[in-house]
RNA sequence: GGAGGGGUGGCAGAGCGGUUGAAUGCACCGGUCUUGAAAACCGGCAUGCCGAGAGGCAUCCAGGGUUCGAAUCCCUGCCCCUCCGCCA
């Protein structure tokens, strides 16, 4: 949510800069709600504090064993008038609330312009696009073989966008998990979450997939309201809802490998041959909750530990800026990690970085004690993936694939799968 | 699934339906004392909104209800705890 205050204060700025992010912010909408709000809470406020008032007097005069009915006879119709301007007032605010809730977050000044992903920035890249002396082949045609990845078994277990992974590449699936939880928790001083995959409503409206998207949520038909966590920055930056942080549990820095269950609404027809795009997929998630002035170099460092799992793997990627159009909802900055996939000639994106400033804070309440003020002060949030799995696995098998279809295991991950050089079926 | 007990400030924990936004302790902040620290003592210490200010309003899990008046009574939901049963 953006500060209201600055919402109040200067609904003009504000409309401008949500413009650079696509978002078209209705000001006269906004402001004439907020003027009926203004007068209906002094309003009903000032009848409130009347009522307070002779109730007290009720109470005193009850005391001392004075007659009250003259005094009942008075109140008689305030409590009508109160409820009827209560309802009205409540009515408002909650029209306020949902507009507040459905604003995305203010795009910062680094964030360049422009409408789609063409207008990113490349900010850097690393290593080369791989090189063949031969035409290399995509990851469904080099797992074709043995049924390695069986998109039909997914189809039919489950549906379209369901794949079940065998053998040696389901070995390597897994191997990728470990390695980048390793990588995380010993070199870059993370620790290592298990959380729920299954969220709630409030959990959904903290990190700001609710209320504007639900449609990209599988939910279940439970009478409670759950839906499957698209992502784990939903269970674990939530951890934080409603706490008071320590100045020195800071930074908090949590790594968490998840599935993650995405409807893909609105995505037929993309991407739809191989494992690029899937209803379920593993993600391991890097959560950062860090005191606001420190959040801007956070986000450098997050970034930097998701690309040194590609520099690791020796994966070609570059670091994008993501522009205004592209950024996603709760995001003030991102960085897209786009990973070089032979087969498609492109580099893809492989993990996305953001600093969400206190936009998911002041969602969720989730606050720290300034050790300067002594008071409770909402903290920052970034998260990024620290990889996407199913992603790195189609950029392992595309980059290290020999002329004769067999895989090379990349070095760093031979130890995870029995210290085999080339992948064995 | 069955039977009970609970949800109050950063934490612990009081709170006859009226002057309780809430005792007390701990933690925290400031001060006195001390060479310094500890102890002791004094003072301060929830959040949001409105207001220039004085002050006002709201919030004691959430939502309804009773009442002139609800932290306190009633209903529903959520969550937690204890015991029994079942279970990976």
């Amino acid at each position: 949510m953006i500060d209201p205050r600055l919402l109040r204060s200067d609904p003009a700025s504000v409309a401008k800069r949500l413009q650079i992010k696509g978002y078209t912010l209705d000001v006269e909408l906004f402001e004439s709600l907020e003027t009926k709000r203004k007068a209906l809470q002094v309003d009903t406020e000032s009848l409130q504090a009347e009522r307070n008032a002779r109730s007290r007097h009720i109470g005193k005069a009850k005391a001392t064993g004075q007659d009250i009915k003259p005094l009942l006879k008075d109140v008689a119709d305030l409590g009508a008038q109160l409820d009827d301007r209560k309802q009205n007032l409540l009515e408002i605010q909650e029209q306020l609330t949902d507009l507040m809730m459905s604003l995305p977050n203010l795009p910062d000044e680094s964030v360049p312009e422009g409408g789609d992903e063409d207008d990113n920035q490349v900010v850097r890249s690393w290593g080369d696009p791989t090189a063949f002396d031969f035409t290399p082949l995509d990851h469904v045609d080099l797992t074709r073989e043995g049924g390695l990845m069986d998109f039909d078994a997914g189809v039919k277990i489950a549906g379209s966008r369901f794949v079940v992974l065998r053998g040696a590449v389901a070995r390597l699936h897994r191997a990728l998990i470990q390695f980048m939880l390793d990588v995380h928790t010993r070199e870059h001083g993370y620790q290592e979450l298990y959380v729920p995959y299954v969220v709630n409503r409030e959990s959904l409206m903290g990190t700001g997939q609710l209320p504007k998207f639900e449609s990209d949520l599988f939910k279940l038909t439970d009478e409670r309201e759950f839906y499957l966590a698209p992502t784990a920055e939903v269970p674990v930056t939530n951890i934080v809802r409603d706490c008071i942080v320590e100045a020195e549990q800071m930074p908090l820095r949590f790594v968490c490998h998840t599935p993650c269950f995405r409807s893909e609404a609105g995505s037929y027809g993309k991407d739809t041959r191989g494992m690029i795009r899937q209803h379920q997929f593993e993600k391991v998630e890097l959560v950062q909750m860090v005191p606001p002035e420190d959040s801007w170099a956070a986000l450098e460092a997050l970034t930097g530990h998701a690309e040194m799992i590609l520099q690791k793997l020796g994966l070609p990627y570059r670091v994008m800026n993501l522009c205004g159009g592209d950024l996603g909802f709760s995001a003030a900055k991102t960085y897209d990690l786009e990973v070089w996939l032979p087969g498609q000639q492109a580099f893809r994106e492989i993990s996305s970085c953001s600093n969400f400033l206190d936009f998911q804070a002041r969602r969720m309440q989730a606050r720290w004690r300034n050790p300067d003020t002594g008071k409770p002060e909402l903290l920052h949030t970034l998260n990024g993936s620290g990889l996407a799995i199913g992603r790195t696995l189609v950029a392992v098998l595309e980059n290290y694939q020999l002329a004769d279809g067999r895989i090379r295991v990349p070095q760093i991950l031979q130890s995870y799968i029995g210290g085999d050089a080339v992948l064995a079926p």
